[in-house]
DNA sequence: CTGTCCATCCGTGCCGACACCCATATTTCG
DNA sequence: CGAAATATGGGTGTCGGCACGGATGGACAG
């Protein structure tokens, strides 16, 4: 056994959930060369709290109140280069993997994973390898894995941010013409958009993307 | 001071997430009167834990893989009377918080409080108390709470086996044609029975519906 | 600069959802 | 037994979702 280094990686730690926190730093605290040394309850505070301390990793949960913890990721891979992020969310979904990575983070874990899993993450986002969450090794995202490590052009995002402000409000059950009034576009404009979305996300009517929208935490049931 | 009861009280504690199962015990076991005997990942799992153990109290999670919380519930309240159960969740949300006490809960707790609010529901729960999260007491709230405590007429659920068969087969996207094939009847009466859950539920549309049935966990999103 | 992507807009047409009216056979229950 | 609820079937009409065409201007990158 060699000694460990000279000190351990310092993590800040952001989740809007109390129970979690506990249940995250309770793991990561176990391990000698792990520490939090801070927590936040949105994306707002977490960079906030980055801003004022030594911090080697941030652990950020997606779906925060005010900021979420995407925004919160562009953030601080802007205004702190160094600081590596690694992701930490309940969706098993694509979308949200890409726009994590996107954001700048090098890493993502599910909630719902083991706690040697949460380790090893955090361990490989302190040394900037990539890691992928048990059970999502799609194709899709293997295709991404290698083409990032090649360097070879990263697959853009399939949804612009004018097709998921759409999106949620046609999953809320407005009618074209209520969301064309909401944002002050012709309704065929609101019609062109959820076709397109119906198109990009392979599916088939209004009801699947409602669906949709709750499976990735667009909305609530 | 006085002394404990006999034995602290035994938990079953449902979360599909690792980490907050690790949080929550975490802070539960800390209680002198208060020990997890079990975990379960998803609704189907905690209603077969609770079936072969000793258990006074269920804390569920709502939004489980599989099954929910709210159709563990209300298996669990149908099936062990004299089991408490409490549902812990993200959603600040009162449609929930209804379809929660309907489906049996005694008390209703968001992720996002405090520790001390946490041991406080439990407790609460296990003197069958209802337990309202701060911050929710609303009117609606009150109105229900008080006519539960004086044992006055609930709600109910007035839907018919019927009816929730057409409701799931609505909630997954199939029209009224392919419904009526399927269960061998005209699509005309398929369109009656959906009109009248439209009614009965106070709900608008076909979209509206599938949220119903995702969050009474009749379907998944 | 030129091409690609994005957001914007329009017309036509079909079909299903939904509201409103109606009736009838069976079962359930006071 | 008679009333109410349930499950079944129908007709008619409006409206919106969705598919299929098309077009334009602006932003950004190669």
């Amino acid at each position: 056994m060699t000694q460990p280094g000279p000190r351990p990686a310092r993590i800040l730690l952001a989740d809007d959930h109390t129970l979690v926190r506990r249940g995250v730093r309770l793991i990561l605290d176990a391990e000698p060369d792990l520490t939090v040394v801070a927590e936040a309850a949105d994306g707002a505070e977490a960079v906030a709290q980055a801003r004022g301390l030594d911090v080697d990793l941030a652990v950020l949960d997606i779906a925060m109140p005010r900021q979420t913890g995407l925004h919160a990721a562009r953030e601080l891979a802007r205004t702190r280069p160094g600081l590596r992020i690694l992701m930490l969310t309940m969706y098993d979904n694509e979308q949200y993997f890409f726009e994590a990575l996107r954001a700048g983070a090098s890493g993502y874990v599910l909630k719902s994973v083991a706690d040697r899993d949460l380790v090893e993450a955090c361990r490989a986002a302190l040394r900037d390898e990539p890691f992928i969450y048990p059970g999502a090794e799609t194709t899709l995202i293997r295709t991404y894995l290698d083409r990032a490590r090649n360097g070879g052009p990263l697959p853009e995002r399939p949804i612009t941010e004018r097709e998921e402000e759409i999106l949620k409000l046609v999953a809320e059950g407005h009618s074209s013409k209520e969301i064309g009034d909401l944002l002050v576009i012709s309704p065929k404009t609101v019609e062109r958009h959820r076709a397109n979305l119906l198109q990009k996300l392979g599916l088939r009517d209004r009801l699947e993307l409602t669906r949709y929208a709750i499976r990735v935490g667009l909305i609530e049931p």
